[in-house]
DNA sequence: CGGCGTAAGCGTACGGTGTAAGCCTACACG
DNA sequence: CGTGTAGGCTTACACCGTACGCTTACGCCG
């Protein structure tokens, strides 16, 4: 214990929130969300799990945190444009974020909305109002937006975990025709699903017009 | 120790994987999926951790178990019928079913399902196919009824979620007006979910309608 | 009726989790 | 240089899923 004064321990370079989150989010995105531990990643940051506590109230906060910083990257909708547009652009980069983070789409169904969910959602309703749609209306369509974008991006993220875990039973069975008798049409849609040009975001797209035009159809009370 | 032979412990009736599926889910109903672990069922049971898993693989095997009883509920569309009152009853039973079981929802989309979840799915594809709909615009219109009832009832389950919770912290203040300038829309919407009626299945039953016509109308090729 | 094979329940133990409480160290400032 | 304190460390607890081996009670066969 001479004086080497700043080798004796590692000079420290000190925790801080931000740096919990990146580290949290890079290990959720690279080792699967249940590796998400608070020893785990205490150890990916060359510390102990309780030094995590002095910046993060608990494990739920941490979820809460990472969620928020990846719901930074939605894109907020302008008032001002062409309504449509807006929301398809807001739409899609939800979309396309959670698929950047396969474990946010299930959080964000769980955790309370932080500020970037809110200025986002906010400004969606804000869109639509400005967009000539009625208060009880813009409830409504906020709700049907916001359902088929998570909901349609769950079901891509489950297909693909689904072959990610290499098609060890029900998945290959199921395109080697195992229940094509029992399951036809089930049969014929999971061999869709695996066709090459298949999941390019056109078909995100597709269900997202169908709903923004029966949106639009609504707004101007076109009879069905 | 005489020979009470009857007596001497209790007679023992049996469990099965079916007493432990009812179990599991009447736990899960009344305390939350949290609170369903193997030691607290087992003890629901009157027995020990380890004895469920002579009847259960692992816990992974007991929630397919539980969700896949409670596909049981589905209703699975027939082909004969009207192909939309079909696909509205199927999707309205699914959104009633998941509503009654708050854990199932999460589940649904994170485990992999069973042949009630097959049946319903076959036989949806299959009204919509018998309707007249290509197989590439069955593909999509599966996608996205599917998506925006599980979404949908997600998102109703997190608002329920929310003011369960005594209304602590955010809920309670967005609807006191704290957040009125900063976020006026949301602010607003909040308040919309707080509106007696508002909660009555025809809010789920208006965006199915819309989807459903819309689909029809991509059936029918009617130019927007 | 006696004996025995086996299915199934039990007990213990291990490595993991989140986190409460208290200790200790290194830095910043007077 | 001395000291207060922010923040990292250590220990400990209760709980989780589950592997492994013991024990018990039932059903069948002689």
């Amino acid at each position: 214990m001479a004086k080497k004064s700043g080798t004796k321990t590692e000079p420290r370079i000190p925790l801080s929130r931000e740096r919990i989150l990146a580290a949290a989010i890079s290990l959720a995105d690279e080792a699967g969300i249940d590796a998400l531990s608070m020893r785990r990643l205490a150890q990916e940051l060359g510390v102990e799990a309780m030094s995590l506590y002095n910046h993060v109230a608990n494990k739920d906060d941490l979820l809460d945190g990472i969620v928020e910083t990846a719901a930074t990257e939605f894109v907020v909708p302008s008032a001002g444009g062409d309504w449509k547009s807006e929301v398809r652009r807001s739409a899609i980069s939800v979309h396309e974020t959670l698929l950047r983070h396969p474990w946010a789409s299930n959080l964000v169904t769980t955790q309370k909305p932080g500020p970037a969910r809110l200025r986002r959602g906010d400004a969606l309703l804000g869109t639509l109002r400005g967009a000539g749609f009625s208060s009880d209306l813009t409830y409504h369509a906020y709700h049907i937006i916001e359902s088929y974008v998570v909901g349609y991006t769950q079901q891509i993220l489950n297909y693909r975990s689904l072959d990610e875990s290499k098609f060890e039973d029900v998945a290959a069975s199921f395109l080697r025709g195992d229940f094509a008798e029992e399951y036809p049409h089930f049969t014929e849609h999971a061999r869709q699903h695996m066709e090459p040009g298949r999941e390019g975001g056109s078909a995100f797209e597709l269900g997202l017009d169908l709903i923004v035009d029966g949106l639009e159809r609504l707004r101007d009370g076109t009879a069905r």
